[in-house]
DNA sequence: TTGAAAGCGCTAACAC
DNA sequence: GTGTTAGCGCTTTCAA
């Protein structure tokens, strides 16, 4: 038993079938209004009988346009390989696109070097129609020259350092004031935060949303705010644990990150503290993992998937000349939750 | 400032500014060994000073190759959307094809429905040269319609239920010996584990290597082993809770996973143990993490990144014909570490 | 509303 | 070794 042969049944095929001409079939299929609907659904159906796919290398040099968009990762190192929604982000993006029929290109530039690289293949050739990328804003030469060369391109997480970019992001600001009332609202009374990298929106954000928290109660800053380097499971046990020793009253923390949350809840651990009995505690998490029993903690949910979805639509929007340079916000969930963590209840 | 003019250069243009044929470009730019080393120099220079790039969509149209392989997420949802190290094998991966000029194409197929898609697709037309898989091993049904199609296929992690199919795994066996090994070194006499879900390879085989090392030292299995059902956090919590419970004597857990370590870590801090002054603990880590300071655990550190490289590496030679079905085994390393949790030392 | 003809940029025979 | 000649399977004018 060989290798079946893939049958090749192209638009010749399908043409000679349905007693048409091959750029009727074409047309047809590429819902060309000018085509008799009586002539279409003919074509369409001889074309689902002989199980016809087209040829997306055909299409794709005899037409204007790759019906494919790339995804680049260029984070930084520790960030992006550590960044637990990746690969959310692409099941949304590629829920998305495999509607649309277009592909997924897959492009990583961990440094400079492969940057160049890119750079240097974007500018001679286009290989895809546009992109869609999660940045840190560190390496953001790539980010930049798409920007300058007017390439289409969607960002994950609001950018610093850009105007005119699109971007889709989830509701930082209003995520991280829910948390805050929260803790104060559950009587916190000395509430500290870890956030992310200053370098980064949502790091910027989530303080900010901190905050705006705290003033609206008429609270003043007491500068229990730690800034991690990166959103790794380490800044957040260093985080907390510098927190603990100079605060000692922080009866309340909103850690702005999945793992910097894990992090800060293995120092208050290790430091003896009781979770909430002896410190409230509000992380972050994908909303999709909101059934997770451990740890058993307040959050807030960020639809991250969805995040990959509407990157992906808003860029598709925009090759489809539908829409500009444009700004998505995702609402997200405050999901208190009543455990205690740090011994057995 | 209007978007530069994509340069739009073809063989074409090297050929008649280097005064050759457009096919002799081909064959220089393809490393046919019949072009004279003098014209392909001369052609090689002057595709470098037009700033030539192929055109992949032609290429593919009149060649027998599509230049780009894809890479298939299909593990059920709550086990890959989890899985910590997608990303680092997309890098691998990417790495690997990114020297060969290959394509990435991503596909992810969580459901059933995906499946059929994907299968159908595939079975009418090539879209990429051949596929790279992480699978559960439970929605497989992609992966044997592969087989059976006798499309390239290498998988990551060893596939359970399937004969004649090329992948790479780490030493999984070999990595579970070294750990359990450890343990007992150090003094440990009740040691426990929590393995992964009996479905996978590196479920079975860790817990293989475990069993072996126990036997070696002609001790006998306890019961203590936890099977979790999939290799998340809450696995690991709910296992280490289980095996606190049932052998209250434990003073050794190997997790064979790095989320399941996790859990079970936290587990262990909840029940109020300390590590490793009243349980030792032996988790497993991607080798690229080994810097991690939290947990700061005996793990074992696995080549994420190279399997992924291997993964690519391994097909590729396939697709070239230089290598039927084959299995790879990369070397893990046993990563002590002394250093206490559970409290401040 | 449809057909005929041209051509996208490359690879692959086949000559010389 | 190198040039000539044919397509690959589509999209896109241009006529009809």
């Amino acid at each position: 038993m060989s290798r079946p042969t893939i049958s090749t049944i192209t638009m010749a095929d399908v043409a000679r079938a349905a007693g048409v001409s091959q750029p009727t079939v074409s047309r047809a299929l590429n819902g060309d209004a000018r085509v008799a609907t009586s002539t279409r659904l003919a074509i369409l159906d001889t074309a689902e009988r002989l199980g016809y796919v087209i040829n997306r290398a055909a299409r794709t040099l005899a037409g204007s346009s790759t019906n494919s968009i790339g995804f680049v990762i260029a984070e930084h190192e520790a960030h992006v390989w550590g960044n637990p929604y990746i690969p959310r982000i692409i099941a949304g993006i590629s829920k998305e696109l495999s509607a649309q029929d277009k592909q997924l290109v897959l492009f990583v530039a961990q440094n400079r070097h492969d940057q160049d690289r890119l750079i240097k293949d974007v500018s001679r050739r286009r290989t895809v129609d546009g992109f869609l990328m999660i940045t840190d804003n560190r390496s953001d030469r790539f980010l930049r020259f798409l920007l300058e060369q007017q390439v289409p391109v969607v960002v994950g997480g609001r950018p610093l350092g850009f105007k005119q970019v699109s971007y889709v992001d989830v509701d930082n600001i209003g995520g991280a004031v829910a948390a805050t009332a929260h803790l104060l609202d559950v009587g916190c009374t000395q509430v500290g935060m870890i956030t992310g990298p200053r370098t980064t929106g949502p790091g910027v954000d989530r303080l900010a949303g901190y905050r705006r928290a705290l003033r609206a109660r008429g609270l003043k800053d007491n500068g229990a705010v730690y800034r991690a380097k990166d959103w790794g499971i380490d800044e957040g046990y260093a985080g907390m644990h510098r927190l603990l020793h100079e605060h000692p009253k922080l009866d309340g923390v909103f850690a702005a990150g999945e793992l910097l949350a894990l992090g800060a809840l293995s120092a208050l651990r290790t430091a003896g503290k009781v979770v909430p009995d002896d410190v409230r505690f509000v992380g972050f998490d994908d909303s999709a993992a909101a059934s997770r029993s451990d740890p058993p903690l307040s959050c807030v949910a960020q639809p991250v998937e969805e995040l990959g979805q509407q990157m992906a639509a808003l860029l598709l929007r925009r090759l489809a000349g539908e829409e500009k340079t444009g700004h998505l916000m995702l609402p997200v969930q405050l999901n208190p939750r009543a455990s205690s963590v740090g011994k057995d209840r």
